[in-house]
DNA sequence: GAATGTGATAGATGACATCTATCAAGCCTG
DNA sequence: CAGGCTTGATAGATGTCATCTATCACATTC
């Protein structure tokens, strides 16, 4: 059975003629007998009672054609709907984000997102790296906003900008008083985060194992962090985002003699089908924040 | 679209992998891959990210396969209730009776009726004739049960028995001592029915056109000329199936010389697709009346 | 009785679903 | 790490079947 041939029911059902239902069908007189008789034969029911003064449908038909009816309505609107999902720029848009990136981020490009596209619902997903690499993996995030190279055969990325660390130091410290700082030597007293934040990997990639300060504190956030390095207890690095943040805290940042700093990247599966909302995506952020990193540092691991 | 790629769907979203959904959908892998992205490709959405781990849905397939499951389930519903329609034998049967025929005929054949076609719910429709044929060339009537002769081009029939009329006369009338009556003799104080009874015309054609009592009686039915009969009021001939009840009303009863009677026939439109229904309701009444005519009288207009 | 209108039939044709054979990519194991 | 296994994609051949045009059969109408 077929949907063709179930459209073909309801036109007879309609003009009770079968040229005209033909026409209305787009086919040919003798097309729709031949098919309406295969599908009566099929069925093992006749349809419709025919002779030259009238086509009348049985008392079968009445008893299916509702059923016609809504198959054929059932189809119409999985065009009508796909019709409405074909914009690749629509509909949900799960974004994983890490912590040390999302509450600097997300206020820059969400009005810019909205404005640029209004179709796309994009919601944020605050994690760490590990675990939204595994939802991303599981098809529970559609892409995601990392710092860390990753290309793994089923992974895909896209750099988007470039954000260099800065030294947080508290004002009345001794480093407080130069332009520059040289990472290494804020491995003495620095502050990280806890395990499995790439922040954490990365300012002590740059600056050296200290850990000394860094083993005793568990900050969860990078709030937590910066009170702490604004109360003298020791000094970290920042991604350039939380610039502001860290200043109204009351923390003194310089920058970094090597520039160290790290690339956020957009992320995605490979096969991902919605390729074109994730280069959206990444164009109104790169868009955001270009010029935001005049020293140009990449690619800390 | 084709109800058989939305059941592709449903396959692969079941097992998530396209050998197992083809091998279940009994075709090959290649096909089903070649069906799935040529949907794709017409609805404008991809429905599955494929990789060699894992098939999953896309968010527009969760969308769209509440619909692609209610447009295969009314498509299978249409297969299920036709098989249930597919006995000819089974459903309503709208039979159309002549009232001189109905109330005597009906208590025989009700019970082989519905000892030999249980599903068939047969309706009775009493009515005099010309309605009848209206009725039935309208559709609203599968067949109907006549006394006359009427095969259009657009009906068809069949005879099912021989009724042969019989004298009904007053128990004092002269001719009730003998023991054939001659139709010609019952001429002079002969009782009919309202016009549009076939009996009327039946009976005024056997006995000779007298309509003098005729005239001024408007008799509607059979029973009320059988009352008036008893009563001394004239005579009639009534059809040999109303002869318990005209003894019941103590009326006399006499064969008549030359046979006079008439036939029943089962009658349809020529173009009926329930053929079969009619046959085997015609069977049913006709094996019921077997032997009742002995007489063998046939085919008075 | 010719003209008109209706659905049914016949034969030709083209589109397309399907097949087998094969490839490309990724995963697992020894 | 190489080779085998699994998975989905691709290519080319093939047969089915929906569709067409031309025509028929039948009934109605003027």
């Amino acid at each position: 059975m077929n949907l063709r041939d179930l459209r073909y029911i309801l036109a007879i059902a309609e003009h009770r003629h079968f040229g005209r239902a033909a026409e209305a069908s787009g086919i040919s007189q003798p097309t729709l007998s031949v098919q309406l008789r295969k599908l009566e034969e099929l069925l093992g029911v006749a349809l419709f009672e025919r002779s030259s003064k009238a086509v009348v449908p049985t008392a079968a038909c009445e008893r299916l054609i509702g059923h016609v009816r809504a198959a054929v309505a059932e189809a119409d609107a999985i065009l009508s709907v796909a019709l409405t999902l074909r914009d690749p720029l629509a509909g949900r848009f799960r974004l994983g984000i890490i912590p040390t990136l999302a509450p600097y981020l997300l206020p820059l490009v969400f009005a810019p997102l909205r404005e640029a596209l209004p179709a796309l619902e994009v919601e944020p997903w605050e994690d760490q790296t590990s675990a939204i690499v595994d939802r991303l993996r599981a098809h529970e995030l559609d892409a995601a906003l990392l710092a860390t190279d990753l290309d793994g055969p089923d992974l895909a990325s896209r750099p988007l900008f470039a954000e260099p660390f800065l030294a947080a130091l508290p004002p009345e410290h001794p480093l407080a008083a130069r332009a520059v700082v040289e990472e290494g030597e804020l491995a003495r007293d620095i502050l990280v985060l806890a395990e499995g934040h790439c922040l954490r990997d990365q300012t002590l990639a740059a600056c050296g194992q200290s850990g000394a300060l860094g083993g005793t504190l568990r900050a969860a956030s990078l709030s937590t962090l910066l009170n702490m390095v604004a109360a003298g207890y020791g000094t970290t690095l920042i991604p350039g985002l939380a610039a502001g943040a860290a200043q109204d805290a009351g923390i003194v940042l310089r920058p970094l003699a090597a520039q160290a700093g790290r690339t956020v990247r957009i992320v995605w599966r490979a096969r991902f089908p919605r390729r074109g909302a994730v280069d959206a995506v990444g164009d109104v952020i790169a868009a955001r924040l270009r010029g935001f990193a005049t020293g140009g540092a990449t690619g800390a691991v």
